[in-house]
RNA sequence: GGCGCCUUCGUCUAGCGGUCCAGGACACAGGGCUUUCAUCCCUGUAAUCACGGGUUCGAAUCCCGUAGGCGUCACCA
């Protein structure tokens, strides 16, 4: 089937929401990059504001980290708001509603009338569904709070009337807070933006993601290893299919093929296997160069390990995050051998130290020759050369490390 | 409990009434390549399309129920 890109949706303005009282997991992330990819393939506006309204729960750095994620990921905001900075505006709004006899006061709060008798519904563009509530399941709520600051609902019905949001891409457990905001729209005299509900990301325990999840943040994925491409395509397939068989997407890619109508309505469960394996691909397909930048991003420290540039293409092949990188290049300093490869290593540096020359070639020979001659195994080999069962290639290994270094190493080996 | 949303291999998903006794990917198993481990290549296991009724010549696809899961019922977002 052949697919097209969609059509564009004029004025697009979307925004992401977080309120500073943590670091978002994944699915708040996703839900970013959900309104990030919209707004970009419509031409559109992407804000980020922080509803920092609930003073007892502001967590300080909160909002840095917010920035954080969003910087790292590469997702740029056009326009940025704090709703600390924005009470006249939703005091006045409170005090408009008493007026027209649809809030009143309760002690020291404004609470909202729900109408009685009312249907209330709308078009979720998510899944292209009607969703509706009977206004009497619903109970009177408080839209501004005694210490004068305004609830979620009031807030930020306000403020995507203010800031003309075209689209609210949310989590879906605002579904039933829906028709509350819908209400409020009313009894301001506003239109309503369309409402889209993603499906939340669920953990391996099919409930909401959680710290019990591990991986909660993409702060903590980047800080093991985890490149951003690799996370962001992989956020953007959970839920959201561009058709055909495509997995592997850069993010211009998916700002082309982004469309609503292909999320799905289930909830995805997050999957770290497949993440890894993603992870995989993205760093077997980036240049040397730039997998040499990125490592030492990760660990600085491995500017400290002799050329260990010129490992890279030999461990590219075997890793799944950056992280693998010093386990697959550093050997292991207190493995046990046992009197075979002891034996085997003695051999070794005999036969090291008359090689005319340090390649790989006449390494690799001298070195099966010793081993069939004792009548060891490759794992003795990689064992004694590494003290691991098994790693980088280790002609090729060795060639580099140097044949001081090798024989050094070994004489340590025998030492302990 | 009320209200609402959801339900295709273990997981991510394709599928929009016939081409599906359901396709791809991850994971898993086996094999090839290989001096290790990987990469790469091939093969396989795995969904009676939650269940039960309809509608139709024909349903994973439409309708209605049931069950289960999830969400929400705060002066939190």
């Amino acid at each position: 089937m052949v697919r097209y890109s969609s059509p564009q949706v004029s004025h697009v303005r979307v925004r992401f929401p977080p309120s500073p009282t943590g670091i978002p997991h994944l699915g708040n992330t996703r839900t970013a990059l959900f309104n990030f990819l919209f707004a970009r393939h419509n031409n559109g506006k992407f804000i980020l504001r922080i509803e920092d309204t609930d003073r007892s729960r502001l967590v300080k750095g909160a909002e840095d980290k917010i920035k954080e994620i969003l910087n790292w990921l590469d997702l740029s905001w056009d326009e940025f708001y704090r709703q600390s900075e924005r009470l006249p505006l939703y005091k006045e709004k409170a005090n408009e509603l008493i007026k027209k006899g649809v809030a009143r006061k309760d002690e020291g709060a404004v609470r909202f009338i729900i109408p009685k008798g009312k249907k209330i519904s709308w078009e979720d563009a998510i899944g292209n569904k009607k969703i509706s509530f009977k206004s009497d399941d619903i109970e009177d709520f408080i839209i501004l709070k005694s210490d004068g600051y305004p609830t979620y609902h009031l807030a930020s019905v306000v403020d995507d009337s203010d800031m003309k949001i075209s689209h609210v891409i949310r989590g879906d457990e605002w579904i039933s807070s829906t028709p509350k905001h819908i209400l409020l729209y009313e009894a301001l005299g506003w239109q309503h933006p369309i409402f889209a509900h993603l499906p939340v990301i669920l953990g391996p325990d099919h409930t909401k993601l959680s710290k019990r999840h591990g991986a909660e943040s993409v702060l903590d994925l980047r800080d093991k290893g985890f490149l951003k491409e690799a996370i962001i395509n992989f956020m953007a397939l959970l839920g959201w299919n561009p058709g055909g068989d495509r997995e592997i997407m850069g993010i211009s890619e998916m700002i082309k093929l982004f469309d609503l109508q292909d999320i799905n309505t289930g909830s995805p469960i997050f999957d770290i296997k497949k993440l890894e394996w993603m992870n995989g691909e993205y760093i077997r397909k980036t240049q040397n160069s730039k997998l040499k930048s990125q490592i030492l991003e990760f660990d600085p420290k491995i500017a400290q390990i002799e050329k260990f540039e010129q490992y890279i293409p030999l461990a590219k092949t075997r890793m799944k995050t950056l992280a693998d990188f010093r386990v697959l290049v550093e050997n292991q300093k207190d493995a046990s051998l046992n009197e075979r490869q002891k034996k085997l290593a003695q051999e070794l540096v005999n036969a090291y130290r008359k090689l005319p020359e340090w390649k790989s070639a006449l390494i690799s020979t001298a070195t099966i020759g010793v081993r069939d001659q004792i009548g060891a195994s490759t794992q003795d080999v990689y064992a004694v050369l590494t003290g691991r069962p098994q790693g980088l290639p280790f002609e090729q290994k060795l060639e580099i490390q140097g044949q001081a270094g090798t024989i050094s190493w070994l004489e340590g080996v025998l030492k302990r």
